[in-house]
DNA sequence: TCTTGACTCTATAGCCGCTACAGGGTTTTA
DNA sequence: TAAAACCCTGTAGCGGCTATAGAGTCAAGA
């Protein structure tokens, strides 16, 4: 099948599909004369494979490594179990952090109940002061905006 | 005082500053004649407010919009609590993705207790069927991974 | 006076995981 | 035969920084 049947097949964009191969995910396929990719379904189900692990946040370079281990098979899969593993607590730890972030707001929104002028806003005025703590991103966390890359393409302007 | 004493008052980057500065958020500053640019109290204060607003995770939009509205101080702060709404909104919602993303994952786990071989791990089996949910992932929103980039500066490394 | 070293400047590229062009070629359909 | 629908490569952009290169400035010590 040809790059947009595969799209189809699996919901992938097919900007993404080329995105893989040239960051080595998918294997460079066969070309047609008139130099068209074309694929099998063993492509299909490798990119099913990467797209179940998008789906549930895995990095590109975390899915790599379990590519690498599925391709092992001999080995033994301790390390699909600690890669894992590993995830499952980073996004036990980010919705830590995305907790405490939502007590911090919800405090500050109570500062300000009704609209008054901007010169007496308690949440501007708290704002101003150096007493919130940063809020606990230990590498590999994102935050909590944007990335609605998965099938949806977010309005992105820039002012300026 | 000089930027780098700035940045060491505020606890950000030397190159966080300018590049705020490139993006419209700190006025710039007055140069002395060799060109290094001279910063005071109200800028220390503004920088403070971007950075409390950067530690509860708006976007730059959202700080620049609220520092208009800080600016104008006759208007009322109706504005002020919207966007604070708003933006409490995305943390709960990007909470709730990150729990089902949760469940979805130990219950993947669950499925390899003990190393086998890579063929027969259920785990790598189950990443191949296509009945896994995209993540719920709609506009305003970002992964789990990464953005470590608050007061940290995450390993980086690309392979190929 | 000279030199060293700490700071500063601008400009540019990189991070991630795509997305969106531009500018061309090929294939299918009417 | 022409138009429409697909395909190709290459490059730039998104956000919020971070990191470098290559140059200039400034204060202290020898």
């Amino acid at each position: 099948m040809k790059i947009e049947e595969l799209a189809r097949h699996t919901g992938t964009q097919v900007e993404t599909i080329r995105y893989y191969e040239r960051e080595g995910l998918l294997p460079e396929p066969a070309r047609t004369d008139g130099n068209y990719r074309i694929y099998g379904a063993t492509h299909a189900d490798r990119l099913r494979f990467i797209r179940n692990c998008r789906s549930l946040d895995m990095t590109l370079d975390e899915i790599r490594l379990l590519l690498c281990l599925k391709d092992s098979p001999a080995e033994n899969c301790g390390g699909v179990n600690d890669l894992l593993d590993e995830h499952i607590g980073h996004v036990a730890s980010r919705i830590r952090a995305l907790r405490q972030l939502e007590r911090q707001l919800k405090s500050l929104r109570e500062l300000c109940q009704d609209a008054s002028d901007a010169g007496r806003c308690g949440i501007l005025n708290e704002l101003k002061q150096s007493s919130l703590q940063p809020s606990d991103r230990n590498g590999h966390m994102e935050g909590t905006h944007k990335g609605g890359n998965f099938h949806s393409s977010a309005a992105k302007s820039r002012r300026r």
